[in-house]
DNA sequence: GGTCCACAGGAAAGATAGGGTC
DNA sequence: GACCCTATCTTTCCTGTGGACC
């Protein structure tokens, strides 16, 4: 069944990316400097999730170093390195200059000189998931550093805008917008049709399941590519040649509980706790989750501090805040 | 409309942990 | 091994907001 399982994989970049010509184009346009040894436009990629801002980015700069062939870029993905000094050491990372720079011993002052001294080839930083930084002082670090281009990636830009510097706010204001929109239907299902080209047998799947998929999915390629996945695997677990609407029965739920599951993983124990309580008693007032918390460890952190931990499982997705002041509740998502 | 109170979240200080230097 | 420097995490203190009650 599964022939190329890296295919199947969302970080995947296809040889051909479909439905995007004209952000292609723009963020082409904006990197178009580097070929003449000037440093790129910053550009802003924004849009919801699953709709190919990454793809696009990471697409683009592999067909610039086919261009230029001297181009180093390097992505951080700013929900796991949301600290000034991690952003700056995988920046950094990418030049190869982290070699004797070990954690909470070296001033984030000396990660940036490095990056002023770096005198390589044009170097590229796709920043994605930038309003999740939580130290945005770090985007005006990074314009002072001549020669370094950015490309920014967000869900939406109000959520970036708000919380920055006003200085910072000035540059970017000028930096190149490129918005990118859901998929329709026809759209998901022509990018599972390559998927299914390049990375499973002839004949796995047909059109009425890929609609379903891509249905499922509601213009998310992320969400779709993940039920493909899901559903080729329980294809091969069975022994069958074929995707059929009973495997996409047990392959859709299984998809979602797979990215809730890699999720919960990330959390420490105190926000398992938190998340494990709500996940049974299904919704609960403030005051009786940190009860529940309290009754469930040794050593509970404070209320403001469970109070950060709810915050962050919410913009995980994990749980839902609903109601505010004195109404406020805590649930699952979804 | 005014007051009270629970709650969220920002800011700053304190605690902790890892690595460097002597 | 003691001390220093640093990033990160946690706690404390505080303010703003909005619902409940009169």
């Amino acid at each position: 069944m599964i022939e190329d399982a890296r295919v199947l994989q969302a970080e995947w970049v296809p040889r051909e990316v479909e439905h995007r010509n004209p952000e292609l184009n723009a963020l082409s346009n904006a990197l178009e400097p580097i070929t003449d040894g000037e440093p790129a436009e910053t550009a802003l990629l924004v849009g919801p999730s699953g709709v190919g801002k990454t793809c696009c980015a990471q697409f683009t700069l592999e067909r610039l170093r086919e261009a230029v062939l001297d181009i180093e870029y390097q992505r951080v993905n700013c929900w796991q390195d949301y600290s000034r000094f991690r952003t700056l050491y995988r920046i950094l990372d990418g030049i190869g200059e982290t070699l004797d720079i070990h954690r909470q011993s070296t001033a984030h002052d000396e990660l940036l000189e490095r990056l002023r001294d770096y005198d390589g080839p044009p170097y590229v930083v796709v920043l994605d998931e930038v309003d999740q930084l939580e130290d945005t002082r770090v985007l005006y670090d990074l314009y002072s550093i001549d020669g370094l281009s950015m490309i920014l990636i967000a869900n939406r830009e109000e959520d970036l805008f708000g919380r920055l510097d006003d200085r910072v706010v000035s540059r970017l204001q000028s930096a190149r917008r490129v918005r990118f929109e859901k998929y329709g239907l026809e759209q998901i299902v022509s990018i599972l049709e390559a998927r299914v080209r390049w990375g499973l047998e002839e004949g796995a799947i047909e059109r009425p399941e890929l609609e379903r998929i891509a249905d499922t999915a509601a213009g998310d390629a992320r969400v779709a590519i993940g039920i493909l996945r899901a559903a080729a695997r329980e294809a091969e677990r069975r022994e069958v040649p074929r995707i059929t609407d009973d495997i996409l029965d047990i392959a859709i739920p299984r998809a979602q509980a797979n990215i809730t599951e890699s999720t919960v993983e990330k959390l420490n124990e105190h926000q398992q706790i938190l998340y494990n309580i709500l996940a049974e008693e299904e919704e609960l007032r403030p005051p009786a989750l940190y009860e529940a918390y309290r009754d469930r460890i040794d050593e509970p952190r404070t209320n403001r501090t469970v109070r950060n931990y709810l915050q962050k499982m919410a913009h995980y997705n994990l749980i839902r805040a609903e109601g505010k002041g004195r109404a406020r509740t805590y649930l699952i998502d979804g």
